[in-house]
DNA sequence: AAAACAGGTCACAAGGTCAA
DNA sequence: TTGACCTTGTGACCTGTTTT
């Protein structure tokens, strides 16, 4: 089945461990937890979609890989599995926790129920101070009808802008990645990072005794490959901004097609 | 650098050759395109099937690579496999993206699901306003259940319709030219707009004049990042198998190390 | 084999309800 | 009047089957 030599194989692996590329990626593979940058909390699932990486996320099936992105057994049949609690960005209109994606945007429970009271009126609210112009703030009972109504019109509500039904992986993806930019922007690191998303510390706490799962170079090539695409996230996201304003973004995206590897 | 021999390819080149360059040219400062004429982008294969040179991808479904960098590396295809994603005039009933032929007649998913609901319930939907002639408009959510499925079996859907199995080749012809023909007639460019992949070509269109846009834009550059690499990845584990036997996922772990470009 | 679809699944949201 | 909760319909994705 095999062939290549495993020596070949050895002699390469041990090459790619100490690989200049890994350090220029600033990938380390310790537990060390000073930044809390994005790339640490979220990765790519098998479905495609971008998920939050936690412990409790994957804890149940414990016969599984730590990071959906493989499944140890024959088939990797990867099924479709929505990460946990939908990453919503806060309320549109008043800022609240958003509870879904109502008449186009996404908005608290209270906006939603506000708006849909609203678009069947034939007579509408007054503002409740005549200025026309009251802040919407998060809480309960405060705001003027008169105005968050307004302000739902202007963040684009619509009966025609509804959506329905699950959401793509794109869509999830993209309230993932809003979240993640937020949070970044607030500097709240509200999300921890205790999470196992290294790939090789996993396999080499769960030895693959009986060899049933994997030969030991089938584990080793994951193990590799793993590392390389975690490094490429991580990267990637650390790098966003030093990408554009360098102007580099292209040229690398360019190298990558160019070069016939991937 | 890759194992395999290029003769072998040289029968498919053809058609993927386009492909690939069309891949590199998504990121290059490409602001020529001009609509040229239709029968340039459409070729007759020698199967007899009529095929599109300058495919536009279809919002990639999670089947699909967006990114076609992988198609370089695989195996040569057999020389009827189809090009890309089928091309499909657009849902009969709302104007969606049709996914496919459903019940006898190109729809998207939604009406579909919304047909099958619908066959077996005894008790039918009124119309939600009475007028029993709801608009069905693309886009639109379409909330009337009563006006959709009258408008499903205006346009034919039945279950004696049902059509299953692969598709001629006359039948891909017939839809390919179908769209050919509507986007003639539209002048275009919709399916073109339908997912923005050419990053350098978005960014010269949309210049970012006063800089308050900077953040949006950044974001979709790492979207569409993200987008490449989860398919990259998704694909990799998906062929590690494949990969394991050919002999080759060394070669390319080495040129992924070996090249600079992450 | 690969490509395609029917049918199933279940995460989502619209709209209704009712205690506060 | 509000907004948390409930019911019901929706649609993106998946699986099994059929067809080429
Ligand atoms: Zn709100
Ligand atoms: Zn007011
Ligand atoms: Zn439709
Ligand atoms: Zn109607």
């Amino acid at each position: 089945m095999l062939a290549f030599k495993e020596d070949e194989f050895r002699e390469s692996a041990v090459r790619y461990e100490g690989d200049i590329e890994r350090e220029n990626l600033r990938y380390s593979n310790n537990t060390d937890n000073s930044t809390s940058d994005l790339s640490e909390q979220y990765m790519v699932a098998a479905s495609g979609e971008i998920v939050e990486i936690s412990a409790t996320h994957y804890a149940p099936q414990s016969d599984s890989f730590p990071c959906d992105i493989i499944s140890v057994e024959k088939k990797p049949r990867p099924q479709y599995k929505p990460s946990r609690p939908l990453l919503l960005p806060p309320c549109r209109v008043c800022g609240d926790r958003a509870s879904g994606f109502h008449y186009g945007v996404n908005t608290c429970e209270a906006c939603k129920g506000s708006f849909r009271r609203n678009i069947c009126k034939t007579e509408p609210y007054v503002c409740c101070n005549g200025t026309q112009d009251c802040r919407i703030a998060p809480g309960k009972w405060t705001a003027c009808s008169h105005c968050r109504y307004k302000r739902c019109l202007e963040v684009g509500m619509s009966k025609g802008a509804i959506k329905t039904g699950r959401y793509t992986h794109e869509l999830r993806s993209k309230n993932t990645l809003e979240v993640k930019m937020l949070e970044k922007q607030n500097g709240g690191d509200t999300v921890e990072a205790d999470r196992v998303h290294d790939v090789s510390s996993f396999l080499s706490k769960h030895p693959d005794e009986d060899g049933e799962r994997l030969d030991s170079i089938q584990r080793l090539i994951l193990e590799e490959t793993c590392g390389v695409l975690v490094s490429a996230q991580k990267f990637l996201f650390e790098s966003l901004d030093e990408y554009f304003q360098e102007d580099l973004m292209l040229k690398r995206q360019n190298s990558v097609f160019e070069s016939n590897i991937i």
